[in-house]
DNA sequence: ATTTTGCCTTGATTTGAGTCAAAATATGTG
DNA sequence: CACATATTTTGACTCAAATCAAGGCAAAAT
């Protein structure tokens, strides 16, 4: 979604290095963000230690909005995992804004709708898949479903690990073994498609819980 | 969150018996739902007959409301879990209040940041726990915390199962592990909580995923 | 050219949880 | 009450995936 130009006045602009947090859990909310370019991950981690990837977000994206009318504090993390140029947008400022304009209003319901429609997707991804699963339909989304297709990985596989809820070397397990079934061949950080229909089977199956 | 009264004047109450179907995935959307009593379960069916549950809605909880800004069709199914009564309200007619008031527009922003919140939380319990810590999230959030506490089951164990993104057998041999060591006690639908501090710890236990 | 560093792969092992089947318990109905 | 139906529990088994631990490989640094 486009930056809404009524909101460009009041946005300032700042540039991340890749790796950089921009915010942590727990950090009063000021405003919130839209990305120019770049890659931001969104994540939490637990008491443990060990962390949950809950969003990824890319260019054209805004993230952050929903502490607008909820809490005060951020509920979750958020790092570039890219070099990105990031819009910050003041909370007073849209609030001030939101009273005046109802095309504000507008604009920020379907943002909302947008974002819970964007939820509840990844939940069904995370609980209705196996990993072999969420691998192949990340591999199908971005082959757009044509046969003998190629897909370029833009990040490193322990990040896409991370994307997929799982890790790094079951990621490697389950790519060896679409491999080794003639769907795919993977050639570094190229990954060709070679048995589209047999990919998409995958989704389907129910050999899984 | 209350029914607003602006939109009273444009609702129809309807009662349900328990485990009626109210719409299904695909189901064209003509408007959504506010819950005067009972509970509501939403829910989606993969190809392979398998179901995740999505969210689970109470009295005074809307569902469907996404619909009105982004799709035309339900992404989900829903089904009472209790005998329920009902508030339709049309798409069309909210579409209209909304441009004139500015007060619905705020009333839906805020219903729709709220839901954004309950997604990324359940994306948070799906994610980070076993099914022996989402239980033991589920028993503490409604034992407020407090040691020698009881906890009533209003629900099925099965259904409990669903909500907790998991089958009755695991449930069941999750519950028998945690009385065996001595946190909690389980007498039919009555669940004694015997160390809310053990109880507490598993949360934040690393030895899982 | 060699070492270092980061990333990926492989192997062995463990474990949480789903499946299937059967038994036990609870609930409802005439 | 006795029968029928639902629900829950238990046991045996299987499997996907996490963990732990080595290695391999390639690009960057020395």
């Amino acid at each position: 979604m486009k930056l809404l130009n009524k909101i460009n006045n009041i946005s300032f602009l700042k540039s991340y290095k890749k790796g950089e947090t921009i915010f942590l859990s727990g950090n009063e909310a000021h405003g919130f963000y839209y990305i120019n370019s770049g890659e931001v991950r969104a994540y939490k981690t637990d008491s443990g230690g060990k962390e949950v990837e809950v969003g990824r977000f890319y260019a054209e994206d805004y993230f952050g909005e929903v502490i607008l009318f909820t809490a005060n504090t951020f509920p979750v993390s958020t790092e570039t995992t890219k070099d990105s140029k990031i819009v910050f947008i003041k909370k007073t400022d849209v609030l001030e804004l939101l009273k005046k304009d109802a095309e504000v209003s507008k604009f920020f319901i379907e943002l909302l709708a947008f974002k819970c429609e964007k939820l509840r997707k990844r939940i069904e991804t995370l609980t209705l898949k196996t990993v072999r699963q969420r691998l192949a339909q990340y591999l199908l989304a971005r082959c757009g479903g044509h046969n003998h297709c190629v897909v370029h990985l833009e990040i490193k596989k322990s990040q896409l690990a991370k994307q997929l809820g799982t890790i790094s070397e079951t990621l490697s397990r389950n790519l060896k073994s679409l491999q080794n079934e003639e769907i795919i061949i993977v050639k570094k950080n190229v990954i060709h498609i070679i048995n589209c229909i047999k990919l998409r089977q995958e989704l389907n199956s129910t050999l899984h819980k």
